[in-house]
DNA sequence: TTGAAATGGTACAATTTCGGTCCTATTATT
DNA sequence: AATAATAGGACCGAAATTGTACCATTTCAA
């Protein structure tokens, strides 16, 4: 499995888009340009736009346009509005009836704690602007360039 | 859900324990003490054997005994061996038939690499002695006072 | 020598989550 | 009036995760 969801990807691709379309795009219309199903990526932009990232306009010329600034939006922000926020293991989990019956004498509870917030720290640090533009921001310079080198991704 | 899953946790759980009980240990006490599920504990105990990380001895006083040091499982090795290698998304997946469709023109593909590639050092990062042991070392000393005061797994 | 306790291997079942669909209502434009 | 869009749901199938079961083999001890 991924650790981001496709409903994340596809809330990525959407804000994207909509950054590059300032005039804004319908459902249709990005789900055509990504060959993404449609009534699925509609579920999504509802989403976002329930929670302030869009606006919508119904009707015949109707859509959505971007209404945040990504450089204020983090990946944490984003997985927060699906529903996905991040969590390591169940036991982070603050709700939640807790289970683990370990939880008094948990010997990696502690340890585990310092790697959430690593991890978290990053979903908090990096924002959309970097996603869109990941060598202009001082932040990811490093690994944009440690990407083209390495090619993690093909 | 969870970054982790429960076979990673319980991995780590059999991992620790091992580690405190250098004499070793079985199945049944492991389960018994976490209150975990036998058999499910011993399919894991039996993939963590069969990569090297611990010597199996059958029979009525046999068990499992950790046979590599924690400074140098790191926790990417563990998930490498669980069959859960780390991707941020499908697409940094490199095998696999590719079904998306918008790859050469993918306006985030650049800057998840990025993301990708933070997160992955640091589960390469942290290695078992430190989840064990997280204020010894100095990789996560901040991060192991920062649980303190956050407490953000209480 | 027999039985119990352990691992080894593998297949199977239950449950949950994910990805996606569908339907109806409402709004706006032409 | 027709069409194209969002709004807000419920719903469903497939796949992954989680856990179980079974049987064989090894080892030790009574």
């Amino acid at each position: 499995m991924s650790f981001f969801s496709r409903k994340m990807d596809y809330a990525l691709l959407v804000l994207s888009h909509l950054h590059n379309n300032p005039d804004g795009s319908s459902a249709r219309e990005i789900s055509s340009k990504f060959s993404i199903s449609r009534p699925f990526l509609a579920n999504i932009m509802k989403i976002l736009c329930h929670n302030g990232y869009l606006s919508s306009h119904r009707g015949v010329h109707g859509g959505y346009a971007l209404i945040r600034k990504p450089e204020n939006i983090s990946l944490s922000d984003i997985m927060d509005s699906l529903d996905e926020t991040f969590h390591l293991t169940d036991c982070s989990k603050e709700s939640e009836k807790q289970t683990c019956k370990a939880r008094t004498f948990c010997p990696i509870r502690t340890g585990m704690s310092g790697v959430h917030d690593r991890i978290r720290t990053i979903l908090k640090d990096v924002t959309l602007a970097e996603i869109l533009d990941p060598v202009k921001t001082g932040n990811s310079l490093q690994f944009g360039l440690e990407l083209v080198s390495h090619g993690s991704i093909k």
